[in-house]
DNA sequence: CATGAATGAGAGTTCATTCAT
DNA sequence: TATGAATGAACTCTCATTCAT
């Protein structure tokens, strides 16, 4: 009778990504209890459209969760066939720092764990991380008792580490993913006193 | 007519010290919008209790955060004068990341930025962790271009790292301890893209 | 250009019965917070659609209102040259609950009440039945002191009976029609304690 | 510690039968949709004062039926072992429907069916209501066809009939109730097309 | 002093209604 | 004309905070 799956309205498609800008940078400012109302006020539109979007705050905190993984697997995927897989390593958790060094939205992973979508985009991220991690310790870039799930953990830290100053340099973040870095090397590597977490 | 100060004191002070374990109790399961009057009832007082010892949430995370502080502070004076001084940073981390282990609170950490008592005690421990890191590198233990700023901020991260996963094994975060203190290692050190943050 | 009345209006038609007949649904089944966004979605049209035949949701429910007293005004019409007037005005009670017992809308009445098309089919019931009752009475089929307003009053009362029940047997208000008709009939009949309301 | 059951605050107690009043009044005027805020403001309290007394706005109306049918089921026990069974039931209605025609909250009743403490007085209300229709039976007042179930279901029918009416004459539910009561008398009665309806 | 009842601002969410597409 | 996105008022409920008891 209508034309099926007809194409999002122009103007729905702008709110929604208005949406999204504004929940990004309300939740950044204010943490997890940004409030709906001051999300649409940000966005520029009623509240009752933000539940049209997003049919519960905890759907809105998903899509922006899912939307940041999906970035960060696609990296991962671009990078698995890399020359270098140590540059490429450190290349990746660069760019993830630098995504969240714009927004840190990780308090808002726990609000999503159990949404599919979010499961979806994390498994992609996982299966292209592993790739990565496995290259570059078989090049011997990274110690032999690294995994995946090593990496996946302290991808975020870097960032973590700098939101402890009221107002850390913009890229100081990469003091810190250096010293990391150099944690996972090979030189000079002391035994771990605990074994990896098992893959989720 | 009483005798002026001592009776009370003493259910005052339980009173605190409850209220003080019942918070982080709270704040550890529920996250930062554990509610006062649910510490409340974990503390067995009534609500208006909690505000005639803290006169806002505000202030009773202050003390919470405050009294983590300290303890550090202590530890860290308590360790400036050991024989080995890397050794000395490495169970300072060690015992930092215990404590945290037990109830992570760094959460509460940016609602009390503020505060002149959370202050006071996160420059003693400043001073503190100055002389042991001072000491650490110069006996050789750490890098050259380590800081206290830099050990400071790093000193959360083994348990934000592992916090990234729903249910760490209890002592996971010595694995990524070992890690990060690797990285801080002289051996095998790459020099590092930004400079150390100025001290607070 | 166009004919200016015939095409859309088969289109239109359609609709509106659509409507009514979801709306009905969705009263019977939510009540009176049936939502118009279900309507809509039961009826297979958008919400815009329900507001274009039906101006507010008080006019969609008037509607449906004044199609169920319509009903039974004509019922009234037919039964009134019955030749056992007694018989007639119990089947017209029958018919009466029978619908009601089918959608019970009468939650939706109060909401209807000002409405000048719901007014005009009910002054035409009054007026239907009015022959009904005075005949019924006349033949000594029904007590002298009953009238018209009595009757209507009461027309809904085996359906209203039942449904205090959670699953009443689908005719088990034949049990309390049969009831309050025996209270109509002349036999053994006890004065009434008030008289009858003035015909609206 | 603290003296255990210690006395309900007068105030509180104030407050809450004041919040009961008000709600009957709401619900009686507004119908079922009648707003938390609007009880609150009748009966002179803040709106978090309601949700203090009445943890949600099903158990405030749980807590309306529930006080009306203790009425009931207390009236129903008193008139028990009256010495004219028959006039004892007639009484019974008549205070049933007198209640009610102060505020026929008859649709709450939906809203509250699962409640357990609405469950236990309607049950209480159906054991005596029991003895009184058993009574009234077996001497011979109502027809030896009618059980407590029917009783039970029609207690409410006339004030549900001159509810149709907009401004009823205040005593105009006695014409309907000695018209159903004669309905319910043996002279005359015909048989029922039903069965009686399980007892709850 | 401790208590817990009262407060009221503000949270997330729903929904009848409007209007650009 | 039909659509469904947008609106904003109203809803139930929560919670830090105040204050009479």
């Amino acid at each position: 009778m209508t034309p099926p799956d007809r194409p999002v309205r122009a103007d729905a498609a702008r709110n929604r990504a208005l949406l999204l800008a504004a929940a990004e940078e309300e939740f950044a400012e204010r943490g997890p209890s940004a409030s709906v109302a001051d999300i649409a006020r940000r966005a520029g539109v009623a509240k009752g459209t933000v539940f049209r979007h997003f049919p519960t705050k905890e759907d809105l905190i998903a899509a922006i969760v899912s939307e940041h993984i999906a970035v960060l697997a696609e990296a991962a995927r671009r990078l698995a066939d890399s020359p270098d897989p140590g540059a490429a390593l450190l290349e990746f958790l660069t760019i993830a720092a630098d995504q969240r060094q714009r927004h840190d939205l990780t308090f808002l992973q726990s609000a999503s764990d159990g949404d599919p979508r979010v499961t979806e985009v994390r498994d992609a991220l996982h299966a292209n991380l592993e790739t990565l991690v496995d290259r570059a310790r078989t090049s011997g870039a990274i110690r032999a008792d690294i995994t995946e799930a090593d990496v996946f953990l302290m991808m975020c830290a870097p960032i973590h580490i700098v939101e402890n100053l009221p107002a850390p340099a913009p890229l100081l973040w990469q003091r810190y993913l250096a010293i990391i870095f150099d944690g996972l090397r090979p030189d000079g590597a002391h035994p771990l006193p605990q074994p990896a977490p098992a893959a989720p």
